[in-house]
DNA sequence: ACCTGAACACCGTTCAAGT
DNA sequence: ACCTGAACACCGTTCAAGT
Protein backbone atom coordinates (compact mmCIF):
# COMPACT_ATOMS: atom_id res chain seq x y z
CA UNK A 1 0.00 0.00 0.00
CA UNK A 2 1.28 3.61 -0.64
CA UNK A 3 0.03 5.61 3.05
CA UNK A 4 1.45 8.53 4.74
CA UNK A 5 4.43 7.80 7.01
CA UNK A 6 2.02 6.26 9.43
CA UNK A 7 0.86 8.62 12.08
CA UNK A 8 3.49 8.47 15.28
CA UNK A 9 0.44 7.76 17.80
CA UNK A 10 -1.72 5.04 16.92
CA UNK A 11 -0.84 3.37 20.09
CA UNK A 12 -2.23 5.05 22.51
CA UNK A 13 -4.53 2.19 23.31
CA UNK A 14 -5.23 3.09 27.41
CA UNK A 15 -5.51 6.08 28.70
CA UNK A 16 -8.61 7.55 28.97
CA UNK A 17 -8.15 10.75 26.90
CA UNK A 18 -5.22 11.12 23.82
CA UNK A 19 -3.49 13.74 24.82
CA UNK A 20 -2.24 14.16 21.21
CA UNK A 21 -3.32 16.11 17.99
CA UNK A 22 -6.48 13.75 18.07
CA UNK A 23 -8.18 15.81 14.95
CA UNK A 24 -5.00 14.97 12.84
CA UNK A 25 -5.11 11.51 14.42
CA UNK A 26 -8.77 10.57 13.48
CA UNK A 27 -7.72 12.20 9.75
CA UNK A 28 -4.66 9.33 9.19
CA UNK A 29 -6.56 6.58 10.72
CA UNK A 30 -9.13 7.51 8.26
CA UNK A 31 -7.15 7.86 5.38
CA UNK A 32 -5.64 4.62 6.46
CA UNK A 33 -8.71 2.62 6.90
CA UNK A 34 -9.51 4.08 3.36
CA UNK A 35 -6.86 2.79 1.66
CA UNK A 36 -6.98 -0.35 3.37
CA UNK A 37 -10.76 -0.92 2.32
CA UNK A 38 -12.46 1.87 0.85
CA UNK A 39 -14.54 4.68 1.94
CA UNK A 40 -16.48 2.15 3.37
CA UNK A 41 -14.27 0.92 5.61
CA UNK A 42 -14.48 4.21 7.45
CA UNK A 43 -16.68 3.82 10.60
CA UNK A 44 -16.30 5.93 13.73
CA UNK A 45 -16.25 3.03 15.76
CA UNK A 46 -13.67 1.33 13.97
CA UNK A 47 -11.50 5.09 14.13
CA UNK A 48 -11.90 5.77 17.24
CA UNK A 49 -10.99 2.13 18.68
CA UNK A 50 -7.64 2.47 16.80
CA UNK A 51 -6.90 5.53 18.36
CA UNK A 52 -7.82 4.17 22.04
CA UNK A 53 -10.70 6.61 22.14
CA UNK A 54 -14.30 6.39 22.49
CA UNK A 55 -16.64 6.51 19.19
CA UNK A 56 -18.13 9.99 19.82
CA UNK A 57 -14.49 11.58 20.93
CA UNK A 58 -14.69 13.21 16.92
CA UNK A 59 -17.45 15.62 17.48
CA UNK A 60 -14.89 17.34 19.65
CA UNK A 61 -13.23 17.96 16.47
CA UNK A 62 -15.56 17.69 13.75
CA UNK A 63 -19.16 18.26 12.85
CA UNK A 64 -19.73 14.56 11.32
CA UNK A 65 -18.16 12.02 9.14
CA UNK A 66 -18.33 13.79 6.51
CA UNK A 67 -16.30 16.61 7.65
CA UNK A 68 -13.59 14.03 8.75
CA UNK A 69 -13.80 12.95 4.83
CA UNK A 70 -13.71 16.63 3.52
CA UNK A 71 -10.28 16.66 5.80
CA UNK A 72 -9.18 13.47 4.11
CA UNK A 73 -9.84 14.63 0.64
CA UNK A 74 -8.26 18.08 1.12
CA UNK A 75 -5.09 16.06 2.35
CA UNK A 76 -5.28 13.85 -1.29
CA UNK A 77 -5.55 17.80 -2.85
CA UNK A 78 -2.64 18.92 -1.73
CA UNK A 79 -0.32 15.44 -2.31
CA UNK A 80 -1.43 15.60 -5.79
CA UNK A 81 -0.33 19.39 -6.06
CA UNK A 82 2.81 18.24 -4.79
CA UNK A 83 3.67 15.31 -6.69
CA UNK A 84 2.38 17.60 -10.45
CA UNK A 85 4.76 20.48 -9.24
CA UNK A 86 7.67 17.58 -8.96
CA UNK A 87 7.26 15.85 -12.66
CA UNK A 88 6.58 19.28 -14.00
CA UNK A 89 10.11 20.57 -12.92
CA UNK A 90 11.88 17.23 -12.42
CA UNK A 91 11.04 16.77 -16.40
CA UNK A 92 12.34 19.86 -16.56
CA UNK A 93 9.39 21.80 -17.84
CA UNK A 94 7.86 22.30 -21.44
CA UNK A 95 6.74 19.39 -23.66
CA UNK A 96 8.17 17.30 -21.60
CA UNK A 97 6.95 18.64 -18.04
CA UNK A 98 3.66 18.58 -19.62
CA UNK A 99 3.86 14.77 -20.21
CA UNK A 100 5.14 13.66 -17.49
CA UNK A 101 2.65 15.94 -15.19
CA UNK A 102 -0.18 13.89 -16.95
CA UNK A 103 1.26 10.36 -16.59
CA UNK A 104 2.10 11.74 -12.61
CA UNK A 105 -1.53 12.42 -12.26
CA UNK A 106 -2.79 9.42 -13.70
CA UNK A 107 -0.05 7.67 -11.45
CA UNK A 108 -1.03 9.34 -8.44
CA UNK A 109 -4.36 8.07 -8.99
CA UNK A 110 -4.05 4.28 -9.46
CA UNK A 111 -1.70 4.32 -6.49
CA UNK A 112 -4.08 5.82 -4.61
CA UNK A 113 -7.36 4.58 -6.08
CA UNK A 114 -9.73 4.91 -2.91
CA UNK A 115 -8.06 8.07 -1.62
CA UNK A 116 -8.67 9.70 -4.96
CA UNK A 117 -12.41 8.46 -5.39
CA UNK A 118 -12.92 10.47 -1.83
CA UNK A 119 -11.20 13.49 -3.82
CA UNK A 120 -13.82 13.00 -6.68
CA UNK A 121 -17.49 12.03 -6.75
CA UNK A 122 -18.47 12.48 -2.90
CA UNK A 123 -18.53 16.62 -2.61
CA UNK A 124 -20.15 19.04 -4.97
CA UNK A 125 -18.25 22.11 -5.69
CA UNK A 126 -19.58 25.57 -5.43
CA UNK A 127 -21.35 24.34 -2.71
CA UNK A 128 -18.87 25.90 -0.32
CA UNK A 129 -19.70 23.49 2.42
CA UNK A 130 -15.82 22.83 2.95
CA UNK A 131 -13.72 26.09 2.12
CA UNK A 132 -10.39 24.80 2.33
CA UNK A 133 -10.79 21.38 0.23
CA UNK A 134 -12.00 24.13 -2.51
CA UNK A 135 -9.30 25.98 -2.06
CA UNK A 136 -6.85 23.25 -2.26
CA UNK A 137 -8.65 21.40 -5.45
CA UNK A 138 -8.50 24.68 -7.24
CA UNK A 139 -4.99 24.87 -5.91
CA UNK A 140 -3.92 21.60 -7.67
CA UNK A 141 -5.97 22.57 -11.30
CA UNK A 142 -3.61 26.05 -10.68
CA UNK A 143 -0.36 23.92 -11.18
CA UNK A 144 -1.82 22.61 -14.91
CA UNK A 145 -2.82 26.38 -15.89
CA UNK A 146 0.62 27.48 -14.92
CA UNK A 147 2.41 25.62 -16.82
CA UNK A 148 -0.22 26.12 -19.92
CA UNK A 149 0.28 29.92 -19.62
CA UNK A 150 4.18 29.20 -19.47
CA UNK A 151 3.96 27.04 -22.96
CA UNK A 152 1.78 29.56 -24.71
CA UNK A 153 4.62 31.81 -23.64
CA UNK A 154 7.39 29.35 -25.14
CA UNK A 155 5.06 29.10 -28.40
CA UNK A 156 4.24 25.70 -27.90
CA UNK A 157 0.69 25.94 -27.01
CA UNK A 158 -2.37 27.45 -28.69
CA UNK A 159 -3.81 30.89 -27.96
CA UNK A 160 -6.79 31.36 -25.58
CA UNK A 161 -8.17 31.52 -22.41
CA UNK A 162 -5.32 28.70 -20.33
CA UNK A 163 -7.89 28.31 -17.70
CA UNK A 164 -10.34 26.83 -20.57
CA UNK A 165 -7.60 24.71 -22.05
CA UNK A 166 -6.64 23.75 -18.16
CA UNK A 167 -9.99 22.44 -17.86
CA UNK A 168 -10.23 20.54 -21.02
CA UNK A 169 -6.81 18.79 -20.07
CA UNK A 170 -7.93 17.79 -16.61
CA UNK A 171 -10.89 16.59 -17.71
CA UNK A 172 -8.96 14.62 -20.03
CA UNK A 173 -6.29 13.10 -17.42
CA UNK A 174 -9.15 12.91 -14.87
CA UNK A 175 -11.10 10.73 -17.02
CA UNK A 176 -8.65 8.57 -17.79
CA UNK A 177 -7.43 8.36 -14.16
CA UNK A 178 -11.30 7.27 -13.42
CA UNK A 179 -11.15 4.70 -15.91
CA UNK A 180 -8.41 3.50 -14.90
CA UNK A 181 -9.29 2.81 -11.38
CA UNK A 182 -12.69 1.38 -12.20
CA UNK A 183 -10.79 -1.71 -14.07
CA UNK A 184 -12.38 -0.22 -17.33
CA UNK A 185 -8.44 0.27 -18.97
CA UNK A 186 -7.22 -3.05 -18.12
CA UNK A 187 -4.20 -3.60 -15.85
CA UNK A 188 -1.39 -0.97 -15.09
CA UNK A 189 0.86 -1.23 -18.23
CA UNK A 190 -2.16 -0.51 -20.71
CA UNK A 191 -3.12 2.09 -18.24
CA UNK A 192 0.37 3.64 -18.22
CA UNK A 193 0.84 3.38 -22.21
CA UNK A 194 -2.82 5.39 -22.46
CA UNK A 195 -1.70 8.13 -20.18
CA UNK A 196 1.05 8.83 -22.44
CA UNK A 197 -1.01 8.37 -25.48
CA UNK A 198 -3.53 10.80 -23.94
CA UNK A 199 -1.24 13.44 -22.97
CA UNK A 200 0.91 13.60 -26.61
CA UNK A 201 -2.79 13.04 -28.29
CA UNK A 202 -3.81 15.87 -26.20
CA UNK A 203 -1.07 18.23 -28.47
CA UNK A 204 -1.49 16.72 -31.70
CA UNK A 205 -5.03 15.32 -31.19
CA UNK A 206 -6.83 13.31 -33.67
CA UNK A 207 -7.83 14.81 -36.85
CA UNK A 208 -6.14 13.98 -40.29
CA UNK A 209 -5.27 15.70 -43.33
CA UNK A 210 -8.14 17.63 -44.60
CA UNK A 211 -8.28 19.01 -41.06
CA UNK A 212 -5.23 20.08 -39.77
CA UNK A 213 -3.96 20.94 -43.21
CA UNK A 214 -5.83 24.69 -44.07
CA UNK A 215 -5.10 26.93 -41.79
CA UNK A 216 -6.77 25.52 -39.02
CA UNK A 217 -10.51 25.89 -40.22
CA UNK A 218 -11.33 25.17 -36.86
CA UNK A 219 -15.26 25.49 -37.10
CA UNK A 220 -17.20 26.53 -40.29
CA UNK A 221 -20.78 27.66 -39.19
CA UNK A 222 -22.94 24.96 -37.75
CA UNK A 223 -25.71 26.17 -40.11
CA UNK A 224 -23.89 26.14 -43.65
CA UNK A 225 -23.88 23.03 -45.01
CA UNK A 226 -20.78 20.72 -45.21
CA UNK A 227 -18.60 19.63 -48.26
CA UNK A 228 -18.31 15.69 -47.55
CA UNK A 229 -16.26 13.67 -48.59
CA UNK A 230 -17.59 11.03 -51.00
CA UNK A 231 -18.63 9.02 -48.07
CA UNK A 232 -19.42 5.45 -47.24
CA UNK A 233 -21.68 5.62 -44.74
CA UNK A 234 -22.74 2.78 -43.55
CA UNK B 1 -36.50 16.13 -13.43
CA UNK B 2 -35.55 13.44 -15.50
CA UNK B 3 -36.50 10.29 -14.86
CA UNK B 4 -37.84 6.92 -16.67
CA UNK B 5 -41.69 7.19 -18.07
CA UNK B 6 -42.46 6.49 -14.92
CA UNK B 7 -43.16 2.61 -14.58
CA UNK B 8 -46.46 1.24 -14.74
CA UNK B 9 -47.10 -0.85 -11.32
CA UNK B 10 -46.00 1.24 -8.29
CA UNK B 11 -49.78 1.75 -6.89
CA UNK B 12 -49.84 -1.93 -5.58
CA UNK B 13 -50.06 -0.36 -2.03
CA UNK B 14 -51.96 -3.12 -0.21
CA UNK B 15 -52.30 -6.35 -1.58
CA UNK B 16 -49.96 -9.31 0.00
CA UNK B 17 -48.07 -10.41 -3.10
CA UNK B 18 -47.00 -7.93 -6.02
CA UNK B 19 -48.64 -9.91 -8.60
CA UNK B 20 -46.61 -8.19 -11.63
CA UNK B 21 -42.67 -7.93 -12.72
CA UNK B 22 -41.68 -7.36 -9.26
CA UNK B 23 -38.07 -7.51 -10.21
CA UNK B 24 -38.59 -4.55 -12.83
CA UNK B 25 -40.62 -3.00 -10.42
CA UNK B 26 -37.59 -2.79 -8.18
CA UNK B 27 -35.32 -1.75 -10.17
CA UNK B 28 -37.57 1.10 -11.46
CA UNK B 29 -38.38 2.37 -8.06
CA UNK B 30 -34.55 1.77 -7.40
CA UNK B 31 -33.95 4.24 -9.99
CA UNK B 32 -36.48 6.90 -9.12
CA UNK B 33 -34.89 7.07 -5.43
CA UNK B 34 -31.43 7.79 -7.23
CA UNK B 35 -32.66 10.51 -9.27
CA UNK B 36 -34.59 12.21 -6.60
CA UNK B 37 -32.01 11.69 -4.00
CA UNK B 38 -28.29 9.92 -5.17
CA UNK B 39 -27.85 6.29 -3.98
CA UNK B 40 -27.52 6.80 -0.65
CA UNK B 41 -31.21 7.26 -0.98
CA UNK B 42 -32.01 3.86 -2.31
CA UNK B 43 -32.58 1.66 1.18
CA UNK B 44 -34.73 -1.74 0.86
CA UNK B 45 -37.12 -0.72 3.09
CA UNK B 46 -38.13 2.39 1.27
CA UNK B 47 -37.97 0.94 -2.21
CA UNK B 48 -40.32 -1.82 -0.79
CA UNK B 49 -42.43 0.17 1.33
CA UNK B 50 -43.27 2.47 -2.10
CA UNK B 51 -44.46 -0.64 -3.87
CA UNK B 52 -46.23 -2.25 -0.97
CA UNK B 53 -44.30 -5.02 -0.43
CA UNK B 54 -42.02 -6.27 2.87
CA UNK B 55 -38.25 -5.32 2.53
CA UNK B 56 -37.23 -8.28 2.42
CA UNK B 57 -39.24 -9.71 -0.66
CA UNK B 58 -36.22 -8.32 -2.76
CA UNK B 59 -34.74 -10.76 -2.20
CA UNK B 60 -36.26 -13.18 -4.17
CA UNK B 61 -34.81 -11.57 -7.13
CA UNK B 62 -31.42 -10.40 -6.28
CA UNK B 63 -29.11 -11.39 -4.38
CA UNK B 64 -28.31 -8.35 -2.34
CA UNK B 65 -28.47 -4.16 -2.47
CA UNK B 66 -25.32 -4.08 -4.57
CA UNK B 67 -27.50 -6.57 -7.21
CA UNK B 68 -29.79 -4.25 -7.52
CA UNK B 69 -27.34 -1.30 -8.05
CA UNK B 70 -25.89 -3.27 -11.27
CA UNK B 71 -29.51 -3.73 -12.56
CA UNK B 72 -30.11 -0.45 -12.55
CA UNK B 73 -26.27 0.84 -13.71
CA UNK B 74 -27.08 -1.80 -16.76
CA UNK B 75 -30.06 -0.04 -17.04
CA UNK B 76 -28.10 3.57 -17.62
CA UNK B 77 -25.55 2.05 -19.93
CA UNK B 78 -28.41 1.05 -22.48
CA UNK B 79 -29.86 4.46 -22.69
CA UNK B 80 -26.83 6.26 -22.53
CA UNK B 81 -26.11 3.74 -25.41
CA UNK B 82 -29.13 4.63 -27.22
CA UNK B 83 -28.17 8.25 -26.86
CA UNK B 84 -25.16 8.06 -28.18
CA UNK B 85 -26.42 6.19 -31.34
CA UNK B 86 -29.31 8.75 -32.11
CA UNK B 87 -26.81 11.47 -31.65
CA UNK B 88 -24.22 10.26 -34.15
CA UNK B 89 -26.97 9.68 -36.44
CA UNK B 90 -29.38 12.79 -36.48
CA UNK B 91 -26.21 14.79 -36.93
CA UNK B 92 -25.32 12.64 -40.11
CA UNK B 93 -22.23 10.45 -38.65
CA UNK B 94 -18.78 12.37 -39.88
CA UNK B 95 -17.30 14.59 -37.91
CA UNK B 96 -20.29 16.74 -36.83
CA UNK B 97 -21.86 13.16 -35.39
CA UNK B 98 -18.69 12.78 -33.48
CA UNK B 99 -19.17 16.47 -31.88
CA UNK B 100 -22.49 15.81 -31.20
CA UNK B 101 -22.00 12.29 -30.04
CA UNK B 102 -19.61 13.98 -27.56
CA UNK B 103 -21.76 16.56 -26.50
CA UNK B 104 -24.71 14.22 -25.85
CA UNK B 105 -22.54 11.86 -23.50
CA UNK B 106 -21.70 15.22 -21.22
CA UNK B 107 -25.62 15.79 -21.21
CA UNK B 108 -26.45 12.26 -20.56
CA UNK B 109 -24.43 12.62 -17.49
CA UNK B 110 -25.25 15.92 -16.61
CA UNK B 111 -29.40 15.35 -16.91
CA UNK B 112 -28.84 12.18 -14.77
CA UNK B 113 -25.77 12.76 -12.56
CA UNK B 114 -26.81 10.52 -9.84
CA UNK B 115 -27.54 7.59 -11.90
CA UNK B 116 -24.05 8.02 -13.86
CA UNK B 117 -22.71 8.37 -10.85
CA UNK B 118 -23.84 4.51 -10.28
CA UNK B 119 -23.00 3.59 -13.63
CA UNK B 120 -19.37 4.26 -12.83
CA UNK B 121 -17.29 4.42 -9.60
CA UNK B 122 -18.78 1.86 -8.25
CA UNK B 123 -18.51 -1.31 -9.65
CA UNK B 124 -14.94 -2.19 -10.99
CA UNK B 125 -15.06 -4.22 -14.12
CA UNK B 126 -13.08 -7.16 -15.32
CA UNK B 127 -14.23 -8.57 -11.46
CA UNK B 128 -17.05 -10.01 -13.88
CA UNK B 129 -19.33 -10.08 -10.77
CA UNK B 130 -21.92 -8.86 -13.53
CA UNK B 131 -21.24 -9.67 -16.57
CA UNK B 132 -24.49 -8.17 -18.29
CA UNK B 133 -23.32 -4.64 -16.73
CA UNK B 134 -20.11 -4.89 -18.12
CA UNK B 135 -21.05 -6.13 -21.56
CA UNK B 136 -23.82 -3.17 -21.78
CA UNK B 137 -21.03 -0.86 -20.53
CA UNK B 138 -18.84 -2.70 -23.43
CA UNK B 139 -21.83 -2.01 -25.79
CA UNK B 140 -21.63 1.73 -25.30
CA UNK B 141 -17.97 2.06 -25.53
CA UNK B 142 -18.55 0.51 -28.93
CA UNK B 143 -20.75 2.66 -30.79
CA UNK B 144 -17.49 5.28 -30.07
CA UNK B 145 -15.25 2.49 -31.37
CA UNK B 146 -17.52 2.19 -34.96
CA UNK B 147 -17.52 5.85 -35.39
CA UNK B 148 -13.81 6.24 -34.89
CA UNK B 149 -13.44 3.28 -37.23
CA UNK B 150 -15.67 5.14 -39.64
CA UNK B 151 -14.05 8.22 -39.68
CA UNK B 152 -10.95 6.65 -40.37
CA UNK B 153 -12.13 5.39 -43.63
CA UNK B 154 -13.55 8.85 -44.51
CA UNK B 155 -9.78 9.96 -43.92
CA UNK B 156 -10.76 12.51 -40.82
CA UNK B 157 -9.07 10.33 -37.85
CA UNK B 158 -5.43 9.57 -37.83
CA UNK B 159 -4.62 5.58 -38.25
CA UNK B 160 -4.13 3.27 -35.36
CA UNK B 161 -6.05 0.81 -33.24
CA UNK B 162 -9.49 2.24 -33.10
CA UNK B 163 -10.37 0.78 -29.59
CA UNK B 164 -7.12 2.97 -28.17
CA UNK B 165 -8.21 6.44 -30.13
CA UNK B 166 -11.50 5.22 -28.64
CA UNK B 167 -10.37 5.14 -24.72
CA UNK B 168 -8.78 8.51 -25.58
CA UNK B 169 -11.70 10.12 -26.62
CA UNK B 170 -14.09 8.47 -23.84
CA UNK B 171 -11.96 9.25 -21.17
CA UNK B 172 -11.74 13.06 -22.21
CA UNK B 173 -15.55 12.76 -22.28
CA UNK B 174 -15.68 10.96 -19.01
CA UNK B 175 -13.51 13.45 -17.52
CA UNK B 176 -15.89 16.31 -18.64
CA UNK B 177 -18.88 14.32 -17.33
CA UNK B 178 -17.24 13.48 -14.10
CA UNK B 179 -16.23 16.67 -13.26
CA UNK B 180 -19.16 18.55 -14.52
CA UNK B 181 -21.50 16.73 -11.95
CA UNK B 182 -19.06 16.89 -9.46
CA UNK B 183 -19.72 21.06 -9.85
CA UNK B 184 -16.10 21.90 -11.26
CA UNK B 185 -17.21 23.26 -14.09
CA UNK B 186 -19.51 25.67 -13.10
CA UNK B 187 -23.23 26.29 -14.43
CA UNK B 188 -24.50 24.15 -17.19
CA UNK B 189 -24.13 27.09 -20.14
CA UNK B 190 -20.34 26.84 -19.15
CA UNK B 191 -20.40 23.13 -19.21
CA UNK B 192 -22.18 22.71 -22.37
CA UNK B 193 -19.47 25.26 -23.91
CA UNK B 194 -16.71 22.97 -22.89
CA UNK B 195 -18.40 19.63 -23.83
CA UNK B 196 -18.22 21.23 -27.48
CA UNK B 197 -14.75 22.51 -26.82
CA UNK B 198 -13.34 19.35 -26.18
CA UNK B 199 -14.93 17.56 -28.69
CA UNK B 200 -13.22 19.58 -31.27
CA UNK B 201 -9.92 19.92 -30.01
CA UNK B 202 -9.87 16.27 -29.31
CA UNK B 203 -9.55 16.51 -32.89
CA UNK B 204 -7.32 19.32 -33.47
CA UNK B 205 -4.88 19.07 -30.00
CA UNK B 206 -3.94 22.15 -27.92
CA UNK B 207 0.07 21.78 -29.92
CA UNK B 208 0.81 24.94 -32.05
CA UNK B 209 3.41 25.55 -35.02
CA UNK B 210 6.79 23.55 -33.84
CA UNK B 211 4.87 21.10 -32.36
CA UNK B 212 3.12 19.47 -35.49
CA UNK B 213 6.09 20.43 -37.71
CA UNK B 214 9.86 20.10 -35.85
CA UNK B 215 10.76 19.41 -32.48
CA UNK B 216 11.40 22.34 -30.35
CA UNK B 217 11.92 21.66 -26.93
CA UNK B 218 12.09 24.29 -23.83
CA UNK B 219 14.35 26.23 -21.23
CA UNK B 220 17.01 23.58 -19.92
CA UNK B 221 16.46 19.77 -20.51
CA UNK B 222 16.74 18.40 -16.68
CA UNK B 223 18.69 15.39 -17.31
CA UNK B 224 19.36 14.41 -21.47
CA UNK B 225 20.32 18.09 -23.68
CA UNK B 226 17.51 18.00 -26.09
CA UNK B 227 18.32 19.68 -29.14
CA UNK B 228 17.05 23.08 -29.03
CA UNK B 229 15.83 25.33 -32.29
CA UNK B 230 16.76 29.10 -31.43
CA UNK B 231 13.42 29.18 -29.09
CA UNK B 232 12.58 32.19 -27.28
CA UNK B 233 12.62 31.13 -23.72
CA UNK B 234 11.14 32.90 -21.27
C1' DA C 1 -11.80 21.82 27.19
C1' DC C 2 -12.18 17.26 26.15
C1' DC C 3 -14.04 12.82 26.40
C1' DT C 4 -17.35 8.93 27.92
C1' DG C 5 -21.29 5.74 27.76
C1' DA C 6 -25.96 4.94 27.25
C1' DA C 7 -29.62 5.64 24.14
C1' DC C 8 -31.92 6.43 19.66
C1' DA C 9 -33.23 5.85 15.06
C1' DC C 10 -31.71 4.00 11.46
C1' DC C 11 -29.36 0.27 8.20
C1' DG C 12 -28.71 -4.67 5.23
C1' DT C 13 -29.33 -9.39 5.80
C1' DT C 14 -30.83 -14.08 7.64
C1' DC C 15 -34.27 -17.39 8.42
C1' DA C 16 -38.12 -19.98 10.03
C1' DA C 17 -42.72 -19.64 8.86
C1' DG C 18 -46.77 -18.69 6.09
C1' DT C 19 -49.78 -19.16 1.65
C1' DA D 1 -42.72 -20.09 -6.01
C1' DC D 2 -43.09 -16.06 -3.60
C1' DC D 3 -43.42 -13.31 0.32
C1' DT D 4 -43.68 -12.08 5.50
C1' DG D 5 -42.10 -10.67 10.13
C1' DA D 6 -39.15 -11.13 13.82
C1' DA D 7 -34.43 -11.06 14.92
C1' DC D 8 -29.47 -9.88 14.45
C1' DA D 9 -25.46 -7.28 13.95
C1' DC D 10 -24.28 -3.39 12.43
C1' DC D 11 -24.41 2.02 11.55
C1' DG D 12 -24.04 7.71 12.64
C1' DT D 13 -25.49 10.88 15.94
C1' DT D 14 -27.33 13.08 20.35
C1' DC D 15 -26.79 14.21 25.01
C1' DA D 16 -26.38 14.22 29.92
C1' DA D 17 -22.61 13.25 32.68
C1' DG D 18 -17.85 12.86 34.09
C1' DT D 19 -12.87 14.82 34.84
Amino acid sequence: MDIRPAAAPRRKRRGRYHHGDLRQALADEALRAIAAGGVEAVTLRGVGEALGVSRTALYRHFSDKESLLATVATEGFRRLRAALVEAWQTAGRGRAGFEAMGVAYVRFATANPAHYRVMFGRFVAGASAFPELEAEGAAAFQVLVDSLVEQQHDGIVIDGDPARLGRFVWSAVHGVAMLAIDGRLGPASAIEALAAFTVRQLRFGIGRDADTAPARPHRRSAAAPRRRRAGKAS
